[in-house]
DNA sequence: TTGTAAGCGTTATCAG
DNA sequence: CTGATAACGCTTACAA
């Protein structure tokens, strides 16, 4: 077990100074051709890597990201990664997850964590309790600090930083539309609390396309899921919820869910009580995930091109660290959308 | 916008030396009580923290841990991601994240990557090509110069490291006699290649566990599924290869997939064919996943407890990297799992 | 053509 | 009690 050569051991290996070895590494033409071909051949033999703790140390950056996400499990997060990941890796960077779990107090202490020294900016997504409390100053001191964010899906204006988003109030009337021109006459919403901006909105982009068609919202067709408490009986409860919903308003023929959970469970909890999908039930969610492609019926839905999102994110957020100026515009970039129709629909 | 401030900008602030500036953030007894507030009331009020790359350059150690993983989507490997960092977060390790793709290359440049000094060890499972060429020579060269690795999931016993596993043969046995217990009588199987050693060791479970009931395994029962082509219609592939398997041998009753996707593609593939689940035929998967549990019916599954499985991995990989000696055994863990009974099973 | 030395931000050892 | 110095591994301007 050799551990890792540095300049200094093939220096003195070698008989040389360290600066000659560095130098002779990079190619230097300083340096005569014949130690030149001994170094690199002694150092290709050893396998010498440069330390990269070094570099960042000697050059302030770390050529790392640091992406802060609520949740890893959820389909869209990993898909959002693995832009960012694709794109980073494609300019050098590396990519370093932390996860908040949905808590204020984490999303606090790993941004912390990494901010002294790790990375050399941000991509995140917050959580929903610093959402709920309206506490940002983790941001602004990062920002002010120098360090680079770029903030993706739950987003909150107030920041100064470069956003990637979706039309979410678009996206959504896109499949109310749907719903409308399929002749549905009665669509019940399944959203999230206002406070997730995302959810609402949906919501108002909901209420937006029912408006246009001059169908009158009805506040009983819309259900708001209170998702704070994620337990273990979590969709059970769900369940009952969309089903109380259906049994309350039997003429419900078109549900628009806000994400493909809700979706999935809506069809499950209809199809529990009778009703067939699409004839007598039509069903859009949100988000392209494996639930959405692998349910059956297969869901169709508004995908978000995760994929994108955070390959846009990733260039963003590079571009900021490689420019000199710190002062330029935030940039917010507004990524399409598109409606897949599946067998959910008719 | 302020640079992050040092120990040297607080020194000269201060007009005291550098060194003591560090012993009075660190509540050194050499300093005097005057001096020590003064400095710490000075670097609390300009939120000074130190510089973690500063840190690992000294103490040679990054406090991160490195994973490597052929992709993010499959929720297994969120799971046990998820494990991993919640482990090291509560150590006080970071966690950094390489995607390999499924590719060897990538897997191999990405561990290059890594290995130059940005982390402390390696939790990985390793990429299908890496599994068909059988080049392992990059995990070899790691370990020799000193740097632990911990595999888990796809492992290869070659390879003198940690491993956390399940008992992939035990497991799938567990499945195939609940169905046969369920008194199916043609059992299919749909599975990997063989050189998915998962894959493999399911396979030699399903055989097992018929051949102790005296049921004669049927080549044509066994599907090989052949993903090396992960294409955009792949799943309609699979769906079709699926079909001709129950038009081949109508008799089938029962189906052990070796991963949830091929058992919901399987029961897709079957409702179109006019099959009821679990009247007519009984299917059981394997990775407790979102599929497995919002499909409909819901999958009866083995899980695999990805969240422990990462807990684990994380923690002998911290005990490995903060041990001393760097000969102690290697380990291998194995991973309970449990067959959790759904709908798709009577 | 090669070597020296400063500096990146810390900590630790040893003098003062 | 405080300060100077070396060291971690590397790059680079400058000196030899």
């Amino acid at each position: 077990m050799k551990r890792k050569i540095t300049l200094k051991q093939i220096a003195k290996e070698l008989g040389v100074s360290i600066g000659t070895v560095s130098k002779a590494l990079k190619g230097s033409h300083e340096i005569s051709e014949e130690t030149k071909e001994k170094i690199q051949a002694f150092a290709k033999y050893y396998n010498y890597k440069p330390n990269n703790i070094a570099l960042s140390l000697k050059n302030r950056k770390t050529k790392t990201i640091g992406i802060i996400i609520p949740e890893i499990v959820h389909h869209f997060f990993t898909r959002v990664i693995q832009g960012i990941e694709h794109l980073a890796n494609k300019k050098g960077y590396n990519v370093i997850v932390g996860l908040s779990n949905e808590s204020f107090d984490k999303e606090v202490i790993n941004m912390e964590m990494l901010a002294s020294g790790s990375i050399d900016g941000f991509i995140m997504s917050i959580s929903k309790e610093t959402l709920l409390k309206q506490d940002y100053h983790h941001l602004n001191e990062t920002i002010n600090q120098g360090m680079p964010i770029v903030m993706f899906d739950r987003v909150v204006s107030e920041i100064r930083c470069d956003k990637v988003i979706i039309d979410d109030v678009e996206a959504a009337k896109k499949a109310v539309n749907k719903l409308i021109a399929n002749n549905c006459k009665h669509i019940a919403l399944i959203t999230t609390m206002d406070y997730i901006s995302v959810g609402r909105l949906r919501t108002q982009g909901y209420i937006e396309a029912l408006n246009k068609h001059e169908i009158t919202t009805e506040a009983n067709l819309i259900l708001k899921v209170d998702d704070k408490l994620v337990s273990e009986d979590y969709i059970d409860v769900l369940e009952k919820e969309i089903k109380a919903l259906f049994l309350m308003n039997p003429n419900i023929d078109g549900v628009f869910a806000v994400n493909e959970l809700y979706a999935v469970t809506a069809m499950k909890a209809a199809r529990n009580l009778g009703k067939r999908i699409p004839e007598d039930l039509q069903v859009i969610g949100f988000t392209d995930g494996v639930l959405s492609r692998h349910a059956t019926p297969s869901l169709s839905t508004v995908t978000q091109y995760g994929h994108k999102i955070g390959e846009v994110a990733a260039s963003l957020i590079i571009e900021k660290i490689e420019s000199e100026s710190s002062e330029d515009p935030v940039r917010t970039v507004v990524i399409e959308t598109e409606l897949i129709e599946r067998e959910s629909t008719k």
